[in-house]
DNA sequence: ATTGAAAGATGACCGCA
DNA sequence: TGCGGTCATCTTTCAAT
């Protein structure tokens, strides 16, 4: 992958804030022609840098959301349950994140469900019924903010 | 808000996927004219369904990122203390997401730093200086899989 | 960096339930 | 009247110079 000048890095801090801004927006902000601007958004999708493009949804628009955040003990620490844990939790799409982590719990999840019906309905599918689950503990958001994944580039737009 | 139809959704869970995807093959998939599409698009995106769209980074192309999850106790819960320790968390980039939580902690944050050194200065300029943080512990995450905020909308594209 | 061609979005209008 | 379809126009993107 390309290393990125600070025309980039400012392309891409506008991109993470609003992507869909035209190359003649951004390039106002960073001082750049709009063919140039677009020649590198294009390069940036195209060695990776931009990951993708997404909407993000309003969860109170779509009746509400619960966020929990779960720690999980496995009960056997072996390469294989962390492989099959990971590909399995890809499959559920409650759960938001997933994270394999040092301390006493082996992964932590943030989950997002309906209600908690919705919840109980996946613990039994995918923990209670999974022999490398030890116990797991769930704790309940009462609110959430700062919801994102900026990356904080160090440049100012 | 409006109420959402299975068009909608479908709509909505494209957008989720990729939003970059034009109006025409988004027609296609869930069955409706480019046109009438694009009309539904614009009016999810008046509404505020959806809130915005946004590029995602590849954390290793800008260096490589470690995330941390960070439980805080507060040492005393008063209104003002929450209020306050929010806003603050609002400021700092590197603060991916705050959850208010139930629990024997009061915050989750989940955050993504350089490096320690990184993590360093911030706890000490936004941790250690502060009077309503008592106490707080730090996770490190040592694989991360599955970043995302998808919510889950139980329609087939 | 400018320009011209292609692609996509937007808005007006028609028709159907 | 509300919503989808079609067509024409304008904006944005993309590639070549």
């Amino acid at each position: 992958m390309s290393d990125l000048d600070s025309f980039d890095l400012k392309i891409l801090s506008c991109m993470q804030e609003n992507s869909r801004q035209t190359a003649e927006v951004i390039g106002e902000k960073v001082g750049l022609s709009p063919a140039a601007t677009q020649r590198r958004i294009k390069k940036l999708r195209e060695d990776g840098t931009i990951k993708k493009e997404v909407a993000i949804l309003c969860p109170t628009a779509l009746g509400g959301r619960t966020t929990l955040i779960v720690q999980i003990i496995c009960s056997c620490g072996g390469e294989a349950t962390i492989e099959t844990f990971k590909q399995q939790m890809t499959q559920v799409p409650e759960v938001q994140q997933c994270y394999y982590v040092t301390g006493s719990t082996d992964f932590i999840l943030v989950m997002t469900v309906k209600d908690m019906k919705d919840f109980d309905r996946i613990t039994r599918k995918w923990f209670f019924s999974n022999p490398s689950i030890g116990r797991f503990e769930t704790i309940v958001a009462i609110d959430t903010f700062k919801e994102g994944f900026s990356i904080p580039l160090g440049v100012a737009v």
